[in-house]
DNA sequence: GTCTATATGAGGATAGAC
DNA sequence: GTCTATCCTCATATAGAC
């Protein structure tokens, strides 16, 4: 057994190590599960949007399944590390309460809806969680360390100061009102991804909403 | 040519009439295709479930896609029929605005969320639709003369008398807003019928989000 | 990368029951 | 003459083998 020079990239049972067609697995096994959901969505045709073989996809996944599992989460938790930039960037700075609140929803509502294919994950999820309880997982949080929008508004409403004319009991009850009207309301209407949203009707949403909160919380 | 005295059951090219078998065809369909899916859903198991054979499914309703449509259009259309029967019982009968509209969005939330098979048939309605327009379209109501919740709401919020201490210019608009904090939000927490919800949080939720409503919509 | 084993589904067809 | 039970064909899928 002579010591070996180089080191090719190991092919450990499941798991071996191509990262660019591993890649390119996961970006057309993404596009196809959205477009046309997993039942619909073969494997060979994975294979074949990727420009791989079929024998590459399992060198690389298990199972359709796991294949399924892994695009998944990690696409939504591509998603939920961008809100957590645009919270980030917009929840922290000066501005008064509405500013703050409308840079943050329409931000997150444009990540959302802006493209195809982050639309349409909540769609596949929501199609799928009954045959995949780790999404149900996902979409609770308790299969992520990464913060929920909702929570996210939580912070940001109870660190609102004094002099903001907002007065907010229950700040987690009261950003869960603001997520339904302008986040959920985005959703319901565009049916998940279903129906495109231009940007103007974002924008309508989202402030329309926002105003409607503004009104219910409004210190009187 | 004799004439015929009796008339036996006809057998119409598609769609013969034995109404009973044909019941027991649809309710198992439904029940079936709302646990599953479509796709996971075969005919086979239809028939089973229903207790007849797979060729009389199919002298019923000429294929699986016809078949699908049928008991989700009358599925829902029988749910928007009873919505209007809440909506004469609840929005009309003396009361306060708060009063009636609570009635209202309790008996709609109940009748949503209480029957597993009614909740779970906006979840099929949604995964399937990408697949099926007709389904977009029973959606958006273009397929059906009934009338959907939100007009139903926005005449409810239109006829309130000047005294009911409520100031709505626009109440289509309006009506949205009230949908989306109560019946969105049961929607979004229950997954479209995904995570069961009790009477009392579908009581809490409603309520809840009536009353921000009204806070944001009293006249001031 | 192709080839194969195995399974499952849609939809049609045939033979018999009543 | 309509319904049931069964078989058949064709297409397509997963997963593994070479």
């Amino acid at each position: 057994m002579t010591t070996q020079q180089r080191e090719p990239p190991r092919a450990i049972a499941d798991e071996p190590r191509y990262p660019a067609k591993r890649a390119a697995i996961a970006r057309a096994a993404l596009g196809l599960f959205v477009r046309d959901g997993y039942e619909r969505t073969s494997v060979d045709a994975i294979a074949a949007q990727a420009g791989v073989s079929k024998r590459t996809v399992y060198s690389h996944y298990p199972d359709k399944e796991r294949l399924f599992l892994a695009v998944v989460e990690d696409t939504y938790n591509g998603l939920l590390d961008q809100v957590r930039v645009i919270a980030d960037r917009e929840l922290d700075r000066p501005g008064d309460a509405r500013q703050k609140l409308a840079g943050f929803l329409r931000g997150v509502a444009r990540e959302m809806a802006g493209s195809d294919e982050r639309a349409a994950l909540l769609h596949l999820m929501i199609s799928e969680a009954p045959r995949f309880p780790e999404i149900l997982d996902l979409w609770q949080g308790r299969r992520s360390d990464r913060a929920a929008i909702t929570p996210l508004l939580a912070r940001a409403l109870a660190s609102l100061p004094a002099g903001s004319g907002l007065a907010i009991d229950d700040p987690a009850q009261a950003a869960g009102y603001l997520t339904a009207l302008t986040l959920g309301q985005v959703n319901n209407r565009g049916l998940f991804g279903l129906i495109p949203l231009s940007g103007d009707d974002l924008e309508a949403i989202i402030m329309g909403g926002l105003d409607v909160f503004l009104r219910a919380y409004r210190a009187s």
